[in-house]
DNA sequence: CTACTTTTGGAATGTCAACTCCAAAACTTG
DNA sequence: CAAGTTTTGGAGTTGACATTCCAAAAGTAG
């Protein structure tokens, strides 16, 4: 699953020219980061007009909606982040891989200031009993991840450095969720330690 | 920290009857429940007001606003979700003690139909990047959670029953890291196996 | 019973934010 | 260039929602 080929939620089935495709692209853009800032619910589409700089009209030209700005920028952060790391659980197979990928997020919260949490996760949470659609691209986007982590782990494991009573399916799916936790709590104590400490164990 | 004694953000410094309290207690309890299906920003004052059977003035008259209604909702949700299984932290020391505990927080997920996450860490999701204060007090409720944790666990490791070469305090941590990021999996698949699956790792 | 405080009712206000609309520019294509 | 399509501007509409206000009822204490 790439990215939407677009159109989820655009009205009509216009076609888009390449500077309609910048356009719309920046307005995803600063969505995203206006959403990790402050939340989908303090984000409003004025904020998202004057950030990228666009007008009222061609915010609703390319989505029908809030809503489908919304679905936009889920599958936007579902292919900037989880994309971005699929090159290093390539690499997840040895100790030193593992290593990499738990210094990348470490480091990546530390610059953040250890705000906004999982661009994911965030977004799931505060829509996940609003607005069904977007939790089930949410849900999407967080099997994707946990399928990298299992590709790596399963590699670790042909290799036999994994300790063999554990199951590397399961153990995928528990260390996505304790990454997830782990987010949420530096995010709630402004401090990267809960993260380091989850990914260490 | 138990229930924050009142009057965090309750307009000047009233008395409250009986009566009063009682009601407030409506409020709350009203606005927790509310809060917890359709999110803080999902929840209008209105939609309390009717839940709770009060008028406008009787809300206002307990809270000075929306946000510390919210904040009394935190604390709520802090003395009712930790406290209730602070009992169970107390029998943790068992693996027995710990399957009950695991047990019940995955037959509570399903009574749930696996909605709503975890009624802290969703508030503290939706707020940190909004509202500082609620950010504290949400940190807070998750320390003291871990806090029980951890005092379960170190009863473990004094019997024994704890692999000797993990440390009880980051063992603590990263069981509520995977709890929380197994919640937010649980709730954003509708399926409870990802708790599962956490907490039996 | 009287004076005072707390509690309750509900209409009214004001702000803010999502969305609509009517053109006009800028491209594209034949 | 001419006709059609896409892109852009921005004013205007509408509804929702937090909060205020003015009393009135109920409760408490002396």
């Amino acid at each position: 699953m790439t990215t939407r080929s677009r159109a989820e939620g655009s009205p009509g089935k216009h076609k888009l020219t390449r500077k309609g495709a910048q356009t719309r692209e920046r307005i995803v853009v600063a969505a995203a980061e206006l959403m990790f800032e402050r939340g989908v619910a303090g984000t409003t589409v004025e904020d998202v007009r004057q950030a990228a700089g666009v007008s009222t009209s061609q915010i609703y030209h390319y989505f029908s909606d809030k809503d489908a700005l919304i679905r936009a920028v889920i599958a936007f952060q579902s292919d900037t982040i989880v994309g971005g790391q699929e090159p290093m659980f390539a690499q997840l197979d040895t100790i030193d891989g593992f290593r990499t990928w738990r210094d990348f997020l470490v480091d990546h919260q530390r610059k953040l200031g250890c705000r906004g949490g999982c661009p994911i996760g965030s977004l799931g949470s505060e829509l996940a009993e609003i607005n069904d659609v977007a939790r089930a691209d949410v849900a999407a986007a967080l099997l994707r991840w946990e399928s990298g982590v299992r590709l790596g782990l399963r590699a670790m494991a042909a290799k036999g450095r994994l300790n063999p009573s554990a199951d590397p399916e399961k153990l995928a799916t528990t260390t996505l969720a304790a990454l997830q936790g782990a987010l949420l709590l530096t995010q709630m104590q402004r401090d990267s330690t809960p993260l380091e400490v989850a990914l260490d164990t």
